[in-house]
DNA sequence: AACATATGTTACGCTCGCTAACATGCAAGA
DNA sequence: TCTTGCATGTTAGCGAGCGTAACATATGTT
C-alpha cells in the first residue's frame, strides 16, 4: 500500500474516518465546550463505535490536538487576510487589524480558542498541532517584521515587540470571552480596545526607537514556540 | 444551631472537612494541574469517603471554585503588597510592579493560575469566587486610578486604561506559563517583557492624555466583572 | 432521655477512557 | 483467481470517576 498517508479516500467501512472524527470534535467541542467533549459522542456522531478512534488517534488528546491544529490553521489565515485586506504592508494599521481579527476569532469560536490555548492532558502536542500554532504565530511576526523595517529600527528586535503586542491581544481576547468585562455595554468592543493597546504601544516604542533609541532598555525574548504544559 | 456557617471548629466526625478539601484540592490541583483533579483523590487525602464532600459541596466544580477564589484573595494581596513595596503612589512604577507580582504569581503557581482563569464545567461561578475576582481585580483599578489623578487627566477613563493593562499583563503571564516563548534563554524574563511593555503604554497614553487629549479615540469599558463561561 | 439535624458511611448506577479479542473488507501477490 | 496480510471496524469488558440514595452516627437542644 501508499506508505504516504494520503488520509482521503481510502474506502473501508466508513471511508474517512479520521477526517470525520475531527469534524464531529470541531462541532461538538465548539458547541458544549472542551471539558464536554468525550470520544464516545464524536464516535455517535461518526456513525462508529466507541473504540473505532482508538485507530487513527492514540487518544482523547491526540484527537483534540487535531481540532487545534485546525484552529491555528484557521486563525493564522485570518490573520494573515485581516492585514492583506484592510491595510498597507509595513504599517501600524497591519498590527492592528491583525490584532483585531485575533480577537474576532476568539469572540466568535470561544470554545475551539480556549481549546487551543487551554490546559491539556499530555504534556507534548502533536507535531500538528506544534507546527500549526508556529505557522499562525509566524504570521505576526512576519509583520511585525515588515513594520521594523518600514520604519527602520534595529531595536527592540521583531520578538521583543511582537510578544508584547501578541500578550496584549491574547490577554484582550481572553478575558473579553471569559466575560470579564461587560462586552454589550455601549462602546465596550473589545475590538476598539485592541485598537486603543496596539496603537498607544507601537506609537510610543516607533518613537523612542526614532528619537531615542538609546533608552529602549532590553528585553530580547527567545525563540516563540508552541509548547504545551499540563493543567 | 448557628445558622450563619462560622465554619470552622465544628468538631463532628473530621472537625473541618470543607477546609481540609479546599486545601487538599488546592495542593493536588497545584501538583497535577487541574484536569488530572478528582474529587475521589481529595477526600482520600482527607481521609473521608468519596461522597462526603458532597455534604459540603454541591459539585466538583463548586469545591474547584472555592479553591479558584483563595487564589483571587492571595493574587491580589500580592499584586497590593507589590505596588505598595516597591513604588510611590500614583506612579507608573506602581502599575508595573502590580504587573509583575501578576506574572510572578502565575509563574510561581501555573496550575493555580489556569485554574483560576480556565475552562470551567458550570456557566456560573460561586459568589465567593466571583466576589474575589472583583476584589482581586479591584486593587488593578484602584491604583489606575491614582495614576490617572496623580496625572491629572479625565480620558481615559480608570477602566479603559485598565483594560488593556490588565490585558497585556495576562496575555504575558498566560503565554508565558505555556511556554509560548523560551523564558530560559538570557534576557527574556516575562517580568521584563511586563516593564517594557506598561512602560510603553504608559508613557505614550500619559504623553497623550496631556499634550493632544482630543486625539485620544474612546474606547468606553464597562463594568468589571468576574463572571465565567463553560467551555 | 429523646429528638432533629448535620455530618459521615456504604452501596449503587451511569458514563467514560481505554484495551483485548474478534470480525471484515480492500489490495497485492502467488 | 484465490489467498494471504493488513488496515480498519466491532463487541465485550475493566477500572475509575461523578453523583445519588439509603443508612449510620455524633451533636446539642429541649
Amino acid at each position: 500500500m501508499d506508505v504516504a498517508p494520503s488520509s482521503k479516500k481510502r474506502g473501508y467501512h466508513h471511508g474517512d474516518l479520521k477526517a470525520a472524527l475531527v469534524e464531529a470534535a470541531e462541532i461538538l467541542v465548539a458547541e458544549h465546550g472542551a471539558l464536554d467533549f468525550t470520544l464516545a459522542d464524536a464516535s455517535r456522531r461518526a456513525g462508529v463505535s466507541a473504540a473505532a478512534p482508538y485507530r487513527h488517534f492514540a487518544d482523547k488528546e491526540a484527537l483534540l490536538d487535531a481540532v487545534r491544529a485546525r484552529g491555528f490553521t484557521r486563525l493564522g489565515e485570518a490573520m494573515g487576510a485581516a492585514a492583506l485586506a484592510r491595510a498597507a504592508p509595513g504599517t501600524v494599521d497591519e498590527i492592528v487589524a491583525i490584532g483585531e481579527a485575533y480577537v474576532r476569532f476568539a469572540i466568535k469560536e470561544p470554545a475551539i480558542f480556549r481549546l487551543m490555548f487551554g490546559p491539556r492532558h499530555t504534556p507534548e502536542p502533536t507535531e500538528a498541532a506544534r507546527d500549526a500554532g508556529a505557522a499562525c504565530f509566524g504570521v505576526l511576526l512576519t509583520h511585525v517584521d515588515r513594520l521594523r523595517r518600514a520604519n527602520g529600527f534595529e531595536r527592540p528586535d521583531t520578538r521583543t515587540l511582537a510578544m508584547p503586542l501578541w500578550s496584549m491581544v491574547h490577554g484582550l481576547a481572553t478575558l473579553a470571552i471569559d466575560q470579564k468585562f461587560d462586552t454589550t455595554a455601549p462602546g465596550t468592543d473589545p475590538v476598539e480596545l485592541v485598537d486603543f493597546a496596539n496603537r498607544s504601544f507601537l506609537d510610543r516604542v516607533i518613537q523612542q526607537a526614532r528619537t531615542e533609541p538609546d533608552t529602549l532598555h532590553l528585553p530580547r525574548v527567545g525563540p516563540l514556540g508552541c509548547g504545551g504544559e499540563p493543567g
